[in-house]
DNA sequence: CGAAGTGATGCAAACGTTTGCACAAACTAG
DNA sequence: CTAGTTTGTGCAAACGTTTGCATCACTTCG
């Protein structure tokens, strides 16, 4: 826009908006001409003469295009669809920020959809989005084989994965690269000592429960440590409750490990949750590790050592990965993989550091809980 | 819908859709007609049985109504924003989960932005959101006076308010009965035996900064308790920085209180930091209660003791108070007032409690510093 | 039995833009 | 100085719905 002349405080008030043609009219122009000064595509057409005359009475005027009218016509609405599995999990809302901060940076808007973990739910959500002609949509609730992203990809529907990625590879994502991460919390680990060290996933539906469950089967084995299996399960959903039952497994299954590999820091806390349950305590007893280091995560008794993940950049990239599709759909799917690190506290330690004959745990432990 | 014929997967693929001429064509009558049943306002004009099989061809056809068209038609776009102040204050996702849960099951869609606590931002966005003829907006970013909040009530767009309210009472809101909250807090505290309470507040330029505070001077008078006003204050910001800065002042100001009400869960944590490099602990020193109940807050050390508040229920509430605005704008602007409860944990007990002689906190934080 | 009423459907004009095409005027070249 | 090209605008038809009005076939009643 040209410097923003007085917007009449009127053309806000009435509900007669002001179109196209009374910009035309006041002009002495045909609407064509209007639109295409205010099409910078189409600008070029035009005389810059008459252009800049018709861009000024626009402003004064308080001219505002409607989306509506110009979608129908074009079949762009300059809207993304973001689908999330699940809002209430803290690792989405930084992603959903950079997201929506750079869609909105380039004249889109983001529909926010929370699909509640249901797939039932985001098919049907997904079409509510196609039939209102969204340019784009974002999916941080990809599955390795997923019906609703075949859907997509078949209808042409440019598309972006984030968070997680398909087994497929001609679709475009935006990850974490996940065995680093993994690779970074092993050598963490047995740098401090540890060598017999378990594992809990989540779902192998998933690409992050997939591939950092190989990756850590992976790493242990180029690591040359021992795999007992009984150590190494992948719960069922990647919440604290999941997460608790897992460990509760690998703990009465008798074969304790010193340390454990979480591949998500809600699991992390069902281990916290378990070791509690069975009066054991981190990182005395066990030593854990997280992944993607949510917020707050480092205000938890005790602090978790966690994969950090570069949560902006995240929906930062994905957005630009797909204004860059939505421009020309005959761009290859690009899969951009970004480099986490390691942040290191409390919830890890040498093994054995903490049961000196006289530990000082139990003691507060049983005072906590009386009061 | 009626039961759902085998939708045609390429109705789906091919780009090419499907209109209401395709569905009159099939179905041999005029478009308007197949409108007229397709809209349940307007079904009862058309002949049952007429109706019956137009609703069937289209579904067969996998018909949808283009949205875009419609509200082109009838200035309608069951589409509504949702303006958050920051996303990455941990209160404000499981709100926005509820508004989005109940717009979609009412047929409407949420756009989510997020104004980075930015009124400049917010100005724009709201702007450009009514361009898009949005049916309504929730905001949760109010403040007591708000430019944009007024320009929206003249421009006689819907409008709910959520979490923090008004000045004026013309604005339908749905807020937390913040007096109550405070009550219980003190209440709990008074309880505990705590005399000399301190307060840190936020923003009086918020309602949720100006409610609290005033509702902490009443009831500490109420309580017949000494006000040293040296001990409340009002953060900048309701974030961690402010609230340690914040506690910093109160506990440098040498009359120390034995406890602090703090206006919400952030400024509460500030409140730990602040202890913490001063080598202090709660609740062993000073003993804090939050606002809110933020998502893993329960996890912190210590697990704080703080107002619960109905984020979902906020979040409906909202928007379903919108959806009726939607529906007839005509409607007195309502204020809802939900009841917050107190959840208490670990971050409040008796004063001197915890100063016996042999205090066991010194040796393990000492401990914990030297890991 | 005819007039008035009722009920179901068709017709066409909107809603606010965009865009292929036509057309005129102003150039360029031969 | 004419034929051909470029440049700048206007014209009108779309995009997919909705809706006031017209129309027509019935029913109902005096």
């Amino acid at each position: 826009m040209t410097a923003c002349p007085p917007i009449s405080y009127d053309a806000r008030m009435s509900p007669a908006r002001i179109t196209i043609k009374d910009v035309a009219r006041r002009s002495g122009v045909h609407p064509s001409t209007v639109s295409r000064v205010l099409n910078p595509a189409t600008r070029s057409m035009v005389s810059d003469a008459l252009a800049a005359r018709v861009l000024e009475i626009a402003a004064g005027l308080g001219y505002r295009r409607n989306p509506l009218a110009s979608g129908l016509r074009t079949r762009r609405s300059f809207t993304v669809g973001v689908l999330i599995p699940d809002l209430s999990n803290p690792v989405f809302p930084p992603i959903v920020r950079g997201i929506e901060r750079t869609l909105s940076a380039n004249g889109f808007i983001a529909i926010l959809a929370d699909c509640a973990n249901n797939e039932q739910t985001e098919q049907a959500i997904v079409e509510n989005l196609q039939s209102r002609q969204i340019d784009g949509l974002i999916l941080a609730t990809a599955h390795r084989r997923d019906p609703v992203v075949e859907a997509c990809v078949a209808s042409g529907t440019p598309l972006v994965l984030v968070n997680r990625m398909l087994a497929r590879t001609d679709v475009a994502a935006v990850v974490n690269d996940d065995e680093l991460g993994i690779r970074l919390a092993l050598e963490h680990l047995t740098g401090l000592g540890h060598r017999r060290i378990g594992y809990v996933g989540g779902p192998p539906s998933t690409s992050t429960g997939y591939d950092r469950h190989r990756a850590f089967l992976t790493v242990m084995r180029a690591l040359g440590l021992e795999l007992d299996t009984d150590l190494v399960l992948n719960a069922r959903a990647f919440n604290e409750a999941a997460g608790q039952q897992a460990f509760f497994e690998i703990l009465d299954s008798g074969t304790g490990p010193t340390a454990v590999v979480a591949a998500n820091d809600l699991l992390a806390l069902g281990g916290y949750d378990a070791l509690a349950a069975r009066g054991l305590s981190c990182p005395d007893d066990l030593s854990i590790t997280g992944f993607n280091d949510m917020p707050f995560i480092d205000r938890c008794q005790p602090p978790l050592t966690t994969v950090h993940i570069p949560h902006d950049e995240l929906g930062v990239q994905a957005a630009l990965l797909l204004l860059e599709r939505i421009a020309d759909p005959a761009t290859p799917a690009r899969r951009l993989r970004l480099e986490p690190t390691l942040t290191v506290r409390g919830s890890t330690r040498r093994p054995g550091d903490g049961v000196e004959s006289f530990s000082p745990r139990p003691a507060r432990t049983a005072a906590r809980s009386a009061t």
